[in-house]
DNA sequence: CTTGACCTTGTAGTTGCTACAAGGTGCATA
DNA sequence: TATGCACCTTGTAGCAACTACAAGGTCAAG
């Protein structure tokens, strides 16, 4: 298949899959007579392990990791668990953040029965440090 | 108070206030004899107002937003309450994404008993379509 | 007078793409 | 056959919001 068609089966850009390559992220196509990419169903479950990855918050290098450690079949699974572990704990750690800045904002706009911004509390406050 | 100073009592790097004044978020600074900036109170109140709408999710754009509505005191509080609730709403958004995140990962870190990566459930489903 | 902490400017790197520009290819249609 | 159009190629630059140098100037202490 050619780069559009990989593009629109996994919903990636064909730029992001010629990024992708530049950064060995994925392995380089063959190329056609015209210098045309051509991708096999083995790129396609690349990619396609690749974008999921990303999806569930992995960064670049975290896919390097885990692109490598998939291809070790023999290896122990507990590196992967720690590498998921660790994701997870991240993604726990910004939703307690996002809560404590959902629980701010919400109490600003309450906190604000002005109509001119001279007495706003909204501006107020984000002129005060923040006791967090 | 010269950038050091004003660097240790707003928690930013003196770098970062550099490229606030280069990007027209922070007022120049005073220059002493030597060139060294040279910072008032005024100063530490804008910075302040700035890192602290910054850690709220506020976009550079938006803090200039802020900055300009601040400064016009006989304007009314909705300009800013609409930042404020689009900010807000933008959270909540983000925290129902991480939350799906968090129990895909949960899942998978459960879904797996195998102890080679041959058989790892984890390394499986990444492989496969998200259903999300 | 030297050391060391601090400051200056300017430039380049970070992450993960995204957006051109300038040109080549391939296929349908007039 | 020509021509249009969608698609592909490479290379380079841009995005947000900093961060990290490098090369040099300033200032107070010892
Ligand atoms: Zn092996
Ligand atoms: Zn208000
Ligand atoms: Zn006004
Ligand atoms: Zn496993």
């Amino acid at each position: 298949m050619r780069i559009g068609e990989l593009a629109k089966a996994t919903g990636t850009k064909a730029e992001t899959i010629r990024y992708y390559e530049r950064e060995g992220i994925l392995p380089a196509a063959d190329r056609r007579d015209s210098n045309y990419r051509d991708y096999s169903d083995n790129h396609l479950a690349a990619l396609t392990f690749v974008r999921r990855a990303r999806q569930l918050g992995f960064s670049m290098a975290q896919v390097r990791e885990l692109l490598a450690l998939s291809n070790h079949e023999d290896n122990p699974c507990q590196d992967v668990d720690r590498l998921v572990q660790l994701q997870l704990t991240e993604v726990e750690r910004k939703i307690a953040d996002l809560n404590a800045l959902r629980d701010e904002l919400g109490q600003m706009l309450r906190s604000c029965q002005a109509d001119k911004i001279g007495e706003c509390q909204i501006i107020g406050s984000l002129g005060r440090q923040s006791v967090m």
